[in-house]
Order: structure tokens, then C-alpha cells, then sequence
DNA sequence: AGAATATTTGATTATTTTTTGAGGTGGCAG
DNA sequence: CTGCCACCTCAAAAAATAATCAAATATTCT
């Protein structure tokens, strides 16, 4: 889960952004730049939510310090509303701006679409299997038998390509149910059973064939990728 | 290094986007419409980034010279004021739009977005679907299924190109959202929907032909462009 | 301003996927 | 070899998602 850092004095504001970003992303709080630029050695995150108005250091000396060291994108909020502060304020080096009082379906958007950007710069290639007989494209969530569409569903094709993502490692039932259905599915066993199933009937393999089931513990992939 | 023509009035702001962009790209200035124009007579630029308020010729005018003649990327700044005028912008053939005021890093990133894209296709100015079935003409957006107007509304048909310019790839409705409407639009999942009920509908099209839902992820463009 | 268009929305229906439970199968330890 | 337990399969139920529609808003045009 991506991890973001919320600077931002006033507590109200913190707790609304908090509790639209919590669900998707993991949070962590500072209510100073000191705090902020403390958390921020500490940490790897993936963005930075920075309130412009900080007391002692002001917000945008913590962007200036970080971007000294790092590329983390960060969203800036500003609460001067005068374009003029805002066009002055736009070079601390922050990759956006809100303005005060800004709607928190607004900022889960451009993080989302931040952090999507900075994800899509190392964009998934094709995977080819077999020296080709199969091939999986991540961007198209599709993969290809011989040239021919296997038409796997949503849920199917993120179980194949965790089981990918971790080639050679075995994964248990319920490692696979966190990574793709979400932590707080509670089914029963057989859901990824009856998946996998159908993986391999749709992608025609033999029981032995890259997803290997291992008695007791899980599955995993296995075979050249 | 691929050469970047920047046409803004605002001493400030120019300098602000060169120091920015000056590392990757060779940069090149212009300070009114007139000026622009004629060194866009001299050089064969990669990338034009265009302000909207500019004074005699405006920005509008300057872009719709420029695309009488070039496909050249172009992305324009507009300001805040003049919000409703982002989606006019794309009638005029510029390939991206940001509004004042913008980050510079957001900046770079779409330039390097733009002429990644650019380098890999450069974008027919017709697009023919099916042998000649269908015709797009994105400067005029209009479709013509066998030489018949679609009428498709100025949404519809900024969801076909953004489908089609990211033909293959599964587009989810919220990225369409993003895209189309804008990152502050926070309206429900059913809008997209009804947009492509319509767009099928416009263009005749059954639901596995070139429009295709991905259930659980979004719509995705098939077929040969 | 009023009419015509376009967009958004909420409700309803239709579709597809996911989950589930039961029964069958087969490996593995004793 | 035998029985147990984990796994596989199947099909039906349940849930999730999408299509469609009509009405409400918003926008644009005249």
C-alpha cells in the first residue's frame, strides 16, 4: 500500500484527508514542518500532502528541503486565494496545488491521478511465456493463447499476475485473497480454488503447467518468464 | 534535443517553464502571437507551449494558424478566469490544456508524456476504422459512419479520441472522467456509462465492436486504427 | 429569457462475475 | 492399503457491475 504523509497544522483538516485517503492508502501525520521533515528521513512515501501555512518552518521551506533530496510528488495546500500568492507560490517545486477550502473528493482525485502518473512511468511490458505461446498484457488485461484471447475477468487476470509477481515464491490461498480481493474478504478457501480453476481451464494448462499447486500451502508460478 | 517553442507574455512565468525545461529540450521564446508565428515559419519545433492570453493575435488564433498547417503537439495555459474555456481549447487542436496557475513540475511531466506519445505516433489526422466504415476527423470533431454524420457532443466524442489514443489499454471510468471532464469533476460511475451507451448508439456499434467493457475495470478501444 | 441540447443522475433492469456448498478425486501418512 | 484431508469440479445462489431509461439539471443557442 502506497504511504502518504499529511502535514498539516489544523487537526480538523487533517482528519477529513485522512479519512478519505485511509481506505486506499496508508497515512501517516505531521502538524509541523519539523515533525514533517523528521517523518520524511524516516520514510520512503509516495506523495506528500503539504499545507502551505505551517507554524515555525512554513510549508514552503519543507517542500524546498525536501525536493533538495527527492522527487516525491507533492500536493500543496494553499489557503491564500489571491491568484497573485498562488502564481508566486507555484515554484517551491510541488507537483499541485488546492486551494483552501478545497473538496477532499477533489484531492483523492489528483492523488490518485499524481500517483498514478508517477506509477505508469515504469509502465508493465509484455510478458511473454513459452517463447511466446502465451502472452500477457498488464495494460490491456488480457492474455493471448497462440494469438488467441483468453478472456480472463478482472479477478482471474490480478490472481495470475500476482502469482507472477511473485514467481517461484508459494502463495497461500489467503496471501492471494489480501492481494486481489482486498484484506477484508473473509470468504471461504474454495473462492480461489474455483479461480484458479478456471485460469487454468481458460489459459488450457495442465495441472503442472507454471501454476503449480503446492499440497498444503498455496500455489505458485513457476516456468521461465 | 528536441526543440520547444514557448510563447507567454509574462516574463516571469516564461522564465520559470525555461529553467524548468531547459535541461531535456532546447528552448525557444516568443513573447506575442506575432512573434510565435513567424518563428514558427523558421523552425520545425516538437512541442509548442502556448498561452491563451496573449495580447494582439491571441492564443486561440495563434494554435488554429499552427494547426492549418502542422500537427505539431501543442499544449496551452489558460487562465483560471477563463475556466470554461478549457474545453473550447481542445477545438482548437491543442493537445493538452493546463490552467493558471500550474505547477512546473506538472508541466515537464506533460511535455515528456506529450512527446513520448508524439515520438512513438504521430497522429493521423483521419482516422479510419474498419477499412473506411468509419471516419474520424479529430480538427472537425465529427465521425462519419459510411459518409454519415454520427453527431456525436463534444463529451462523446472526447471519449472516443481518449479511448482511441490509448487504444488497447483499459481505461478505467474515473481515468476517463479525469481525462474528459477534468480532475475536479466528482460526479458518479453512471455517467461514463451513459456517455458510451450513447456514443454506441451515435455510431451504431455492437458492444464488442472497438468500444469494449472490461467488467470490473472500465472500457477499453479494440481494433485496428 | 426561452427553447433546444447536452449532461448528470437515480432507479430499474439486465448481465456477468464471484462465491458457495456439496460431492468427487487423489495424494500422502500411517 | 486405507482413510483422511486437501484439493478439484460443478452448478446454483448471491453479489457485483453494467446497460438502459427517463427525469432532473445544466448549458448553449437564438
Amino acid at each position: 500500500m502506497k504511504k502518504i504523509l499529511i502535514v498539516e497544522d489544523e487537526q480538523k483538516i487533517r482528519k477529513v484527508i485522512k479519512s478519505y485517503l485511509q481506505d486506499e492508502y496508508n497515512i501517516f501525520e505531521a502538524v509541523n514542518g519539523k515533525e514533517a521533515l523528521s517523518l520524511f528521513k524516516t520514510k520512503n512515501f509516495d506523495l506528500i500532502i503539504l499545507d502551505l501555512m505551517l507554524p515555525e518552518i512554513s510549508g514552503e521551506e519543507v517542500c524546498q528541503t525536501i525536493r533538495q533530496v527527492s522527487e516525491v510528488p507533492i500536493i500543496m495546500l494553499t489557503a491564500k486565494s489571491s491568484e497573485e500568492n498562488k502564481i508566486e507560490g507555484f515554484d517551491y517545486g510541488a507537483d499541485d496545488y488546492l486551494t483552501k477550502p478545497f473538496s477532499p473528493r477533489e484531492l483523492l482525485a489528483r492523488t490518485r491521478a499524481i500517483l498514478r502518473r508517477s506509477s505508469n512511468q515504469n509502465r508493465a511490458s509484455i510478458i511473454s511465456l513459452n517463447r511466446g505461446e502465451f502472452k500477457i498484457y498488464p495494460d490491456e488485461m488480457t492474455v493471448k493463447k497462440e494469438g488467441q484471447e483468453c478472456d480472463l475477468t478482472s479477478t482471474e487476470f490480478k490472481i495470475l499476475m500476482t502469482l507472477i509477481n511473485n514467481a517461484g515464491q508459494v502463495l497461500s490461498r489467503e496471501q492471494l485473497a489480501d492481494q486481489v480481493m482486498g484484506l477484508e474478504f473473509s470468504g471461504f478457501d474454495r473462492t480461489i480454488d474455483a479461480h484458479i480453476k478456471n485460469i487454468r481451464k481458460k489459459m488450457n494448462l495442465d495441472k503442472d503447467q507454471y501454476i503449480v499447486t503446492v499440497y498444503g500451502a498455496g500455489y505458485k508460478f513457476t516456468g521461465d518468464i
